[in-house]
DNA sequence: TCCTAGCTTTACCATTTGGTCAAAAAGTGA
DNA sequence: TCACTTTTTGACCAAATGGTAAAGCTAGGA
């Protein structure tokens, strides 16, 4: 039989990835690459170290997945940001997406910054082809709703860096946060619509 | 001889321990603690791993060292914004300041990060001891500037954090700024001056 | 009921890692 | 030069870590 039947949609395989991938989303996000071990990952799942090895031939394998996962869903904030919709509602709600994400999926955002802060040893590939052209293009759009005096002039490049800093502040920093802040911030959202909101308003 | 005379200062103890931490510097901001290993560091530093261990007790001690060194300057420039100074120039020379040491000391920018995205373990304290008063009066400061119209009404607590995340972004992001844009970021000053400014201006 | 493919575990291995120790080497003052 | 202190090193250790191999278990179809 030529055609071996791999089956990675069985009910035990699809329930066993997830918890890994849960697992070792919390492990990796809480340490980075090189400080996370496959032992904290399998207890977390509930699983034994060999076992997590079945499903994924290593370490590095693990992390390569999670990584691919996350890239999905963390561009589509930017990718929904419409060229033909109104200037300033466009980005505010783009800064609004992206606060709620952080909100939702600090793991994720923890994630990222880790990887991003080593270095990007295994996310580079992923930035240039993905991530550069998506940035690229958006700033492209901006700069022309500036030209076309929609929003004050603005440097695009940074603007969009100062969105990404500003949001994703609230998940990879929390431990900074909770230490200064005693009740949960919640008008975040606020403050940022307005920081935003004054660079980019015309008058 | 009850006095045990502890040569600290000896040229060659300064010397070496100034060797270590600048390695383990760089070691520990691109690596994270655990990533880290002490046969890096000592190789970084040019020495032996058991001469690393006649100048500090372990990995965490070098580790403590550099956190509390950094602590020291990074306060420095949230200290020196004056409330008797004018509210605009002082909040947009704390910016300044701010950006400035993202350029001159990138590594322990990332230290801090890296220590913050991982929970804080061996910082806690400090920032519990030493930045919550600082940010706390700071807050107080700004909130003042506000009530007497000297600026525009704004959350002091979200626009340090803002600030904070915009500047440091710079140093702790670089690996994915690298991929975005081609020559490198000199025009950010502008950019993040203006959107403090527009933000803080009354009228 | 038995067979088989898929799943799990136990035992194990080589390497890495933080850390120790005693001896050797290099300074240093008289 | 000599005696003494400080610094450096090589050999070593126990624990942790990523990973392997093979045997054992389990579910489900014939």
């Amino acid at each position: 039989m030529p055609d071996r039947k791999i089956k990675k949609n069985s009910r035990i395989q699809q329930r066993n990835r997830y918890r890994i991938l849960d697992a070792a989303l919390d492990v990796f996000s809480a340490h980075g690459y090189r400080g996370a071990t496959l032992d904290q990952i399998a207890i977390a799942a509930g699983l034994s170290k060999p076992n997590i090895l079945y499903y994924f031939s290593n370490k590095e394998q693990v992390h390569l997945t999670l990584l691919n996962q996350l890239m999905e869903t963390w561009l589509d904030p930017l990718v929904d940001m419409n060229e033909d919709g109104d200037p300033m509602a466009e980005i505010l709600a783009y800064v609004q997406r992206k606060l709620d994400m952080a909100r939702e999926l600090p793991r994720e955002s923890r994630l990222f910054a880790n990887e991003i802060l080593q270095g990007a040893p295994r996310m580079k590939p992923h930035l240039t082809a993905d991530l550069k052209p998506l940035f690229d293009q958006k700033c492209t759009v901006i700069q022309e709703w500036c030209n076309a005096g929609k929003i004050a002039p603005v440097n695009p490049q940074h603007l969009i860096f100062s969105i990404w800093s500003t949001t994703q502040h609230y998940a990879d920093f929390a431990a900074q946060i909770d230490v200064l802040v005693r009740p949960k911030i919640e008008d975040a959202d606020t403050h940022l619509r307005a920081l935003f909101f004054n660079i980019l308003k015309t008058s």
